[in-house]
DNA sequence: GACTCTAACGAGACTACGTGTCAATAGCAA
DNA sequence: TTGCTATTGACACGTAGTCTCGTTAGAGTC
């Protein structure tokens, strides 16, 4: 359950019929560059040849494909990361960035539990963990 | 587990030592009548005679009291919501816009489970949930 | 009730983030 | 190669929230 790579996800592109294009690569390249989970500016000045309109016309595509999913970040701020097609969620290191999937099987009883008692059906949701990763931990005293 | 009331709030305001200005009365009354959960622009444009800024002043003081609790809607515009202190998490109609909260224990489980998994700490997270009520499942065919 | 100290306020400029428009460009299928 | 049109970039615009700073008004004290 790790990353996309920009070509498989070229590949993904030109078989559902979205042409190819060089800003489009780019913006790849560029997001696998940039790790864990980077924010749309991030992306912008880490690629000033491409317009800033493109960018976000880019990110959502690649949202609606699946292969980027938004990751809230603990003080709000909205993140992208390059990620499985599968429903997941992140746990996230407040200390140095570090983000990683996760999914429950356990979660979706919780989701039953909250269907019962408030007699909701649930469609969709949001789950996202904030912690310190193993290595932050072991390097703090 | 349902809202305080306004007159709840402001007690704990001069409690903590904080002023009971006109303007935070003025505020707890249009969130009080703005219903289930508001977004700041809400709050603005119903109580005019308050500066922009105290709003937002207003909104993050009591958030820091706990009193008030963000909540991030499906499409990830930010809103808020006057809701206990304790710990919760928020189930969320995104037909009429209705809300409840709600808190879970065996989410707690997930957490322990993640945290075998990663190695991380986990110290905090955000849960929403979206769906429908039970009063516009009724209402459709 | 008046005095004082300072927390809190409002006006308005400003920044950050994202969207809409539209003429120009470049994939890609024929 | 050619032609169609999806896609692009420049730039103007919109919206959400922040900052500054001179002014105002809580609230404790006398
Ligand atoms: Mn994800
Ligand atoms: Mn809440
Ligand atoms: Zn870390
Ligand atoms: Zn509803």
């Amino acid at each position: 359950m790790s990353q996309v790579s920009p070509d498989a996800i070229e590949r993904l592109l030109s078989r559902r019929g979205y042409r190819l294009t060089a800003p489009r690569r780019n913006l790849l390249e560029v997001m696998a560059g940039l790790g864990d989970h980077f924010v749309a500016e991030g992306i912008v000045s880490a690629a000033p040849e491409v317009g800033r309109a493109t960018v976000f016309r880019t990110l959502r595509l690649l949202q609606d494909l699946g292969v980027v999913c938004q990751v809230v970040l603990d003080d709000g701020t909205l993140a992208y990361r390059l990620a499985p097609e599968e429903h997941h969620h992140h746990v996230l290191c407040v200390e140095c960035g570090a983000a990683e999937d996760f999914s429950s099987p356990a979660l979706e009883s919780v989701l039953r539990e909250v269907e019962e008692s408030t007699g909701f059906t649930v469609e969709a949701h949001r789950l996202e963990l904030y912690g310190r990763c193993s290595v932050c931990r072991a390097s703090d005293h």
